[in-house]
DNA sequence: CTGAAAGCGCTTACAG
DNA sequence: CTGAAAGCGCTTACAG
C-alpha cells in the first residue's frame, strides 16, 4: 500500500533513459546534454525523487557523516564547540552525529568501537575525565579513521589536535592581576589529573615566580569539578586566611563567580580589595556584578577549526601531514572584576 | 596497500562457512549451533571484523539514526533537550544527528529536504522563530517519516508533540506572586508571534483576571529575544513607572536576572519590595542573589520523552496511534527572589 | 543446523 | 552524449 519510494530505475523507465544517465544528469555531469538534464530534473521533481544516500554511501563506500564524542553536550563549552562543528560541517555538506561519554571510560570505549562501523567519515573527540590510556584511540587510528581531538586531548599519542594554550592564557591572566597591583594571589583550580587544569595551574605558578611572588599552598585550592558549590567552599577557605588574597585566578567562571559572591558578602570588595579573573568567558561573566574578567577560550571557533582540520584530512588524499596541532589564540576579556 | 576492510566473505572463507551462516552467528540467530557461533566470534575478533552497517542499513532499508532539528544547540535549553534525546537514543541503540536551523526558515526547509534521503529513521524538531507555515513538515510527513516536535511546535498540524503547559505554568507562577502579596505585577515576555511566549503571557494575564487584578500595558514588556540586555531596558522602563511593580513575572531567567539587578541597583529590594519569578530554571537561578524562583521546564526529560515517542513510532508497526501529544509536568522552584 | 542465490539502489569503468 | 553491466557487503526467503 504505502508506495515504494521512487528510485533511479523508476525515473529511467519514465524517461526512457538508462539509470546511469539519470544518475549523471542529477550530478550535473559534464557529458550529459543540457536538455536531458532539464528533463531529468523536472521528472525527478514531479515524482518526488530524492536519492537514496544510504545506497550511494554504500556504493562509494564513503559517507558524509562526522562523529563527535563529547563528555556532555549540555555543558556550555561543549555545546558551543559542537555548534561550531555543525556550522562548518553543514556548509561543507557533512552531517554531525553526537555521542556523550558522560565521562565514563567504559562508554567512551564502547563509542569508539561503534564508530568503526563504516558510518563515519571521521571523528572529533574530547576525552572524558576518567579516560585511562589511549588504547581505544589507537585501535580507531589503525582503521585509518580520520580523527581530531579538541580541548582535553590525549598526551603521548600523535594525532590532530585543536587546543588553546592553557599555560600561556593562565600566565597572562595572572600577570594581569599582578599588573593591577595584586601581590597575594590565590588560585581555585580543577582536578590536576586533567591536563588542561594542570596547565592552568602551572601558568599561574610560573607567572608568580617570574614576578618574584610566592605561592602558599593555603592559597591554592583544587576542586574536583570546578562547580559553583566547590567554588564557594574554596572561597570561604581563602577568606579565612590571616592574610586574605588580593587577587584570585580561577580555572573557570563558576568558581570565579562563587569567589566574587563569597568575598562581597563578607564585606571584601571586588575589585577594590580583591581582583578576580575567571576562565571561559561564559555568558554569566557579563551578568555577575561586578562583570567578570575572563579568558575567552574560543569554544565555537575551536569547533570550526576541528571540523575544518578533519574534513581536510577526509578529503585531501594527497595529504602528507601525519598530524597537526592547532593552537587557537585566546583573549583576556577585561571587565570590572579585575580593575583595581 | 591500506588493506581492504574485512568482510563477511573473508570470514566465511577463513572458516569454510557460508557468509549467511556468519551473519546469523553474529546475530545470535537461534538456528546456529553454539560451537559455530563461538568459532565465528573468535575469528571475527581475531580478524578485527566489524559489520559494515552502511551495507546492512542499505540491505534492510532501515537505519538506526535519528535526526534532530533545533534552532541553536548552544542555547542551554536545547542542549539539555538534545542531551536527553541522546541519552534515551543511545540506550535504545540509535544515533543522533543534529542540525541547526539558526532560526532561518530557509535553512529549516533545506534541512527537512535533506532528511528525506533515507539516512534517518525518524526526526525530532523544534521550530525556528521565523518559520512560516507547515508545508515543509507536511512534505516530510508524506514520506511516512516518523516525526516528533518539541517545545515550539507547529499549530494546525497534526503530529506527535512533547510540550509543557506554558499557559498553566505561567498562571501558576503568577498566582504564586499574588499569594505572596503582590498586587501590581508586571511581565517581561518574549515575541508574541511565538506560541509558547504568547501562552506564557496569556497565563499571566488570566491569573491576574481571576484574582481581580488589572494589567496595564505599561506593565507588560515584550522583547524580541528575551536577552539579558532587553531585560535591562524593560526593567528600567518598569522602574520609571509612577507606581513601581511589586512583582514581576518573566518569560525566561535572563530577563528575570536583569530585573533583579536593575531594581536592586536602584534601591528597590528583591524580594522585599519586588518579587521576581523567571522561567526555565537555568543554572544562573541558583547563582544570582537573591536566588531566583523559576519554572523548571524539564528540558532533559522533554528530550527523553521525544526520543521515546519517536522510537516507539519507528519500531511499533502495529501502532494505531495517529498522533500523540505529551505534556510534561512543570514545577515552580521557589527560591528567595519571590519570598516576600 | 547450514548453504546458495537473489537483490537492496546506487555509481562507474568501459564501450560505442 | 548515452547505455549495459558489474558489483559494493550485507540479509533473508527458500531449500535441504
Amino acid at each position: 500500500m504505502s508506495r515504494r519510494r521512487t528510485t533511479l530505475k523508476d525515473l529511467a523507465k519514465e524517461l526512457d533513459l538508462a539509470a546511469s544517465t539519470i544518475s549523471r544528469a542529477l550530478d550535473d555531469h559534464p557529458g550529459i546534454s543540457p536538455e536531458t538534464k532539464e528533463r531529468v530534473r523536472l521528472k525527478a521533481e514531479e515524482m518526488g525523487f530524492t536519492r537514496n544516500s544510504i545506497a550511494a554511501s554504500f556504493r562509494k563506500s564513503k559517507t558524509l557523516t562526522i562523529g563527535v564524542i563529547a563528555p556532555q553536550i549540555d555543558i556550555h563549552f561543549h555545546s558551543l564547540v559542537i555548534s561550531g562543528i555543525e556550522e562548518y560541517a553543514y556548509k561543507a555538506g557533512y552531517n554531525v552525529t553526537i555521542f556523550q561519554s558522560r565521562n565514563s571510560f567504559k562508554r567512551e570505549k564502547k563509542i569508539t568501537e561503534t564508530l568503526q562501523n563504516n558510518m563515519f567519515a571521521g571523528v572529533i573527540i574530547c576525552q572524558g575525565t576518567e579516560t585511562k590510556g589511549t588504547d581505544h584511540f589507537r585501535k580507531l587510528k589503525k582503521t585509518k579513521m580520520p580523527m581530531v581531538f579538541y580541548d582535553r586531548v590525549p598526551t603521548g599519542f600523535e594525532a590532530n589536535k585543536v587546543i588553546i594554550n592553557d599555560f600561556e592564557s593562565s600566565y597572562h591572566a595572572t600577570e594581569h592581576l599582578i599588573e593591577k597591583g595584586c601581590r597575594n594571589i590565590a588560585h581555585i583550580g580543577g582536578p590536576q589529573t586533567t591536563g588542561i587544569f594542570k596547565s592552568r595551574y602551572e601558568g599561574f605558578k610560573k607567572a608568580l615566580e617570574d614576578h618574584q611572588l610566592g605561592t602558599s599552598s593555603d592559597y591554592v585550592h583544587f576542586t574536583k569539578g570546578l562547580t559553583y558549590e566547590e567554588g564557594v567552599s574554596a572561597a570561604k577557605a581563602l577568606l579565612a586566611q590571616d592574610v586574605k588574597p588580593d587577587g584570585i585566578f580561577c580555572s573557570n567562571d563558576y568558581t570565579a563567580v562563587s569567589a566574587i559572591q563569597v568575598f562581597q558578602k563578607n564585606g571584601v570588595k571586588v575589585p577594590e580589595h580583591v581582583a578576580v579573573v575567571g576562565f571561559s568567558n561564559y555568558p554569566i561573566s557579563k551578568i555577575i556584578e561586578p562583570n567578570l574578567t575572563s579568558v575567552n577560550d574560543r569554544a565555537f571557533e575551536m569547533g570550526q577549526a576541528a571540523a575544518k582540520l578533519l574534513i581536510r584530512q577526509i578529503e585531501d588524499e594527497e595529504d602528507l601531514i601525519e598530524s597537526e596541532i592547532v593552537t587557537l589564540k585566546t583573549e583576556l576579556i577585561i571587565r570590572e572584576s579585575s580593575l583595581k
